[in-house]
RNA sequence: GGGGAGAUUCCAGAGCGGUUAAACGGGGCAGACUGUAAAUCUGUUGGCUAAGCCUUCGGAGGUUCGAAUCCUCCUCUCCCCA
């Protein structure tokens, strides 16, 4: 509880983590002098964080950590432009009551991650560049701050440089070369009414970030800095973050908990290395220590265990991870169909939540289904009976986690809790029937 | 504005006028193996009241006993020259 008192290093700290990617000369001097306030960018595109934004928020957290504070913008108005780097599209403009709405459940997140409790010096802060752009107006703007640096300077920059010259050659917007300015006027916002003097983000935000810096530099003669962290990868190439569902979020309306804990849980070997060191707030010894006994065992996959509890639980919560624990173990452990049988009916709800669920009339089932009909027309599990018969045929359907066979009759003595009937495909897709 | 190429089932890409629900590959899904992994191997990949039937090859017409394959028009895409 005392972590203040050993005050870490931060640089130290996320070096070891390989968090860093690039650092200007001077932000460990900086550091040094004391508390440091920092922040990074987050476009309020939704009302909820995914799991891509987690390593910049991860850094402020450590940042929070070694006893620093740590600013987070909600860039209501940068999102509305769209940043070049990357290949991103044109963005739509957010209202602003949708604004605030998404600022307000992004705080609610990051509250599990930073303490924006105001009573401490380093508490967290958010805010929106939202407010500070609405009112600047288009002249302002100019005179104020695109005197101060050059178009040669701005062409420089990769990702303006990467849409003038590339194959690609798309071109680009005179509101998409903008977007560094209006960035780098942020910083030097917060800079002069926070005093914050280092921006971090991922290693695509360096051109944007030093944008800033130069621009602080010219206008005030003062000095700031930047710190990016490398892009988070996967070994197989694919993008981090995405599963063929789609995003994993933060928001267990969007993700459930328990897909949340399987997406970490089945991150690969030489990923989880890498991950359970940007991901958790274990320390150095500890992670050392799993990876050497994850290398020997590997079947016991320690590391993505760890990775998915530490995560599901700081972003959940530990009844959360337990359930999601709990369900795993049953869909995919030995004591399958009796278990199943055993299931309380809230144990069964908290297991399969998520899980697509379908309604069936009592009659309906008195009367006896088809599996087939049942399986694809009820359950929804198959967009077509052919391909339900196939799928029979290859050993794949399975009821109440019981392969069957093509002439099987669904009737109520299926029902699991005098309720539900589970409709497994495959080894992990799961559908459930419910009695309406 | 002139000239050329093309549009095929999720993608990519074949396709003598009949034997083509349409090759090969990728992807997807499933099975085996395994660690709920990777790799590998196997099966499958339009629908149905299923040894049969129905709907598909950019759109609309036409030729033909019969068309994804031939003709006409239309729409769209790409390339080259000005």
């Amino acid at each position: 509880m005392h972590k203040r008192t050993l005050m870490k290093d931060f640089v130290e700290e996320l070096k070891w983590r390989g968090m860093i990617h690039d650092q200007m000369p001077g932000v460990v001097d900086y550091l040094k002098e004391g508390m440091g306030t920092a922040y990074v960018g987050i476009d309020p595109t939704a009302d909820s964080l995914h799991i891509g934004h987690l390593v910049s928020v991860m850094m402020l957290k450590h940042f929070q950590v070694c006893g620093h504070k740590p600013i987070v913008v909600m860039g209501g108005a940068t999102g509305m432009i769209g940043d070049p780097s990357g290949k991103s599209e044109e963005r739509n403009l957010l209202d602003e009551e949708t604004l605030r709405h998404n600022q307000e459940s992004i705080k609610e997140q990051l509250k599990s991650f930073l303490d924006f409790d105001s009573s401490e010096t380093n508490a967290a802060l958010m805010t929106n560049n939202y407010d500070w752009m609405k009112d600047f107006s288009f002249l302002s703007f100019i005179r104020d701050v695109g005197k101060h640096l050059t178009v040669n300077y701005m062409m420089a920059k990769d990702s303006v440089k990467k849409r003038l010259s590339g194959e690609a050659n798309e071109g680009m917007s005179f509101t998409e070369f903008t977007y560094q300015l209006v960035q780098g006027y942020d910083f030097l916002h917060l800079y002069q009414n926070y005093n914050c003097r280092l921006q971090m983000g991922g290693s695509d935000q360096w051109g944007n970030i030093t944008t800033g810096t130069e621009l602080i530099r010219r206008k005030t003669g003062g000095s700031a800095f930047a710190l990016t962290c490398p892009l988070i990868t996967k070994a197989d190439g694919g993008k981090f973050g995405k599963t063929e569902t789609g995003n994993i979020w933060l928001d267990p309306a969007k993700t459930s908990p328990y897909a949340f804990y399987q997406f970490w849980l089945n991150t690969s070997d030489e990923d989880a290395e890498k991950y359970i060191k940007i991901f958790t707030l274990l320390d150095q010894e500890t992670i050392e220590k799993l990876t050497a006994r994850h290398r020997e065992e590997p079947h016991m996959r320690l590391l993505q265990k760890s990775l998915a509890e530490e995560l599901t639980i700081m972003v959940h919560s530990e009844e959360e991870y337990n359930s999601a624990v709990e369900a795993s173990q049953i869909l995919f452990g030995k004591g399958t169909a009796d278990t199943l049988q055993k299931l309380s009916e809230s144990m069964f709800l908290s297991i399969f939540e998520g899980v697509p669920l379908e309604e069936i009339s009592r009659a309906q089932l008195e009367a006896g289904i088809p599996v087939l009909e049942f399986a694809s027309d009820i359950a929804k599990a198959f967009t077509s009976r052919g391909e339900a018969r196939r799928m029979v045929k290859d050993n794949g359907l399975s009821i109440n986690k019981e392969k069957v066979g093509e002439d099987l009759i669904i009737g109520t003595q299926h029902l699991l809790n005098n309720r539900y009937i589970l409709v497994q495909k495959g080894k992990k897709n799961f559908y459930i029937v419910r009695v309406a």
